[in-house]
DNA sequence: TTGAAAGCGCTAACAT
DNA sequence: ATGTTAGCGCTTTCAA
């Protein structure tokens, strides 16, 4: 195959407008000291010719890649897709990150790397060579894993870790998974549920404490006992169905639970009504996420939104207009919200 | 910010083996002519060095970009991520397709691109001359547009076109339609349906029509009338709930309906349920995708399941190992399976 | 089989 | 405000 070179290069378009190269870098970038007569000329010019900079070059001129690399776990992004069960976070996580890029200019690669082996290092080292992006988007685990924040210190690279509050290098960003569980079981609460219950998600993750704290915090300010009522579930619709039994089995049963994730939320609604529990009457349920599963249901899920979207394309936002630095209090918090539907109402009163 | 520079070069690497450049390329190449000690003493310095080649780099000096393109319709793919119905087209063709590029040293990017724009070709030139991919993937509709196929043509890039039979530059490769089409009818007409309607999906596509096309051969094949039994729908939910109420409307209405999609035979199942008909004792239902959906409706829907994984992944592995071009006849097959579930069973003895 | 030189398209630094 | 020069890291000639 012939080798192949860029159609129409900048030397086209200097050419074409009788400048320089350099005039015509600057008008490409915007960059200022240009006259607008000049501007124009070389605008023209490049519309005409339909001109667009290789990003390989302009990466191999040291400048930007324009390039944002977005990572997630290899083995459970896998399993995931695999497993076909509907759950959409890689597409949100696209729909916000990618459309925020093409804003910029900038585009998004998806990268899987394997957290759990040995040399996470090498494998993150080695796709940031090849890529050189100008900025990283780590998700949990990754984005509490030391060795990779310090990667990425080391070779100055900016980079958002969405679902970490640590200070350190990074931009730390949640989607306010405290406020979540609270704004859940204040609205739990509120419907007159004094026993809810919590299936926390794995502690591989540190969001699934913040949740159950806010839980907890809620459940202490409102004056409500939380004894017996945490279990831990591992994300899973097996775990949350362990855990379930656990709560439903103890010996005053909550009126209502919280799951961490909609798996965990699914198997809390299979469980109870195979064991002939109304939901709501009996039970009321939320889950977290809000995936498209849980308008599958019957009766539909009260869910926490996780604004997945909204979190990517402000990390997206941040790591491009970082220059600009406009100030930004750590950890930087998409809140949730709860969207009501039919597996919650006020508990039955007692027989 | 100081400027970045590659961390480890190939002149590092030369440097430390006592060779010159061009070895090291040649051995990071897998190119002939290196003796064996050679080529383990240069390989021994990358992985102390723990070097990595910059695809920029090597896209510059006129070479391989290790970048494949895969391009989706914007507006549908925007629209599907917004409305979180749980399908999972992106999903699975990263699957495929990021997978595969990988175990070649590729990565995969992906890009939306707008179809019924007049500026395609400006949208997705900009797109090439930015990236400089080596492969392009093109989904329906891109891969039946013919101002993009004469774009890539004209430019001498290799692509697939994914759900695309039309002899022409690129790689054409179908799921299979109206051989799974012919399926799903054989099957239920196996299971004892004479009367078997059909919602085809938007004619925008080709791939309705083969459907279509299959339904209807198998239909003769086995004396089965079709008269009035076929309707147009729009891929849409509404779209399959006004075409369900035209086949149940008829004069004697089928027995068992195909659906194009899943959306469409959701809107059969609840128009069916909502008219009281059981499913699958009074209508049996197929529909065509098997996106996450057909196992949280009761009942669960048999489906046809498109292989896109399988499908994406076969196309990169065309477009990488294209030199080598093995023999292939055209179009590229990847045929779809029926998963059955219990939307399906024999009809009902006439009373 | 190995090496040296030229250049890919672009931008940073330095003229003018 | 504009132009000139020197690379970036790599591969492709071409020479040894």
């Amino acid at each position: 195959m012939a080798r192949r070179r860029q159609a129409v290069t900048i030397k086209h378009v200097a050419a074409d407008a009788g400048v320089s190269l350099q005039t015509v870098s600057r008008v490409i970038n915007n960059e200022p000291n240009v006259r607008p007569a000049m501007k124009n000329r070389v605008q023209s010019a490049i519309d005409r010719l339909g001109y667009v900079p290789s990003i390989a070059a302009q990466r191999m001129s040291g400048s930007r890649s324009y390039l944002i690399l977005a990572i997630n776990d290899r083995d459970r992004t896998i399993a995931d897709w695999q497993a076909r069960q509907g759950g959409d976070w890689v597409d949100q996580m696209l729909l916000g990150g990618m459309l925020k890029c093409a804003e910029h200019g900038y585009r998004m690669i998806f990268e899987l790397i394997d957290t759990h082996s040995d040399h996470v290092e090498r494998e993150l080292g080695a796709a940031i060579s090849a890529v050189q992006p100008d900025g990283i988007i780590l998700t949990p685990p990754h984005s509490e894993n030391r060795l990779i924040t310090a990667l990425l210190e080391e070779r100055g690279i900016p980079f958002a870790r969405i679902g970490s509050i640590e200070p350190g290098p990074g931009i730390a960003m949640t989607m306010g998974d405290e406020g979540s569980a609270r704004l859940a079981t204040d609205f739990l609460a509120g419907l007159g549920h004094g026993r809810i219950g919590f299936i926390a998600g794995s502690q591989e993750y540190s969001l699934s404490s913040w949740r159950v704290d806010g839980w907890q915090q809620l459940m202490r300010e409102r004056g409500l006992a939380t004894e017996g009522l945490c279990v831990e579930g591992d994300f899973t619709f097996e775990g949350g169905l362990a855990a379930a039994a656990t709560l439903l089995d103890g010996d005053s049963p909550p009126t209502a639970i919280i799951a961490g994730n909609d798996q965990m939320a699914l198997a809390v609604l299979q469980l109870a009504q195979e064991r002939g529990l109304e939901i709501p009457g009996d039970l009321s349920i939320v889950s977290f996420d809000n995936t498209p599963v849980v308008r599958f249901t019957q009766p539909q899920l009260t869910a926490i939104d996780q604004p997945i979207a909204a979190t990517f394309s402000r990390a997206v936002e941040l790591l491009i207009t970082n220059g600009d630095a406009p100030e930004y209090e750590q950890p930087v918090v998409i809140a949730g919200t709860l969207i009501e539907r039919g597996s919650t109402a006020p508990p039955k009163q007692r027989g």
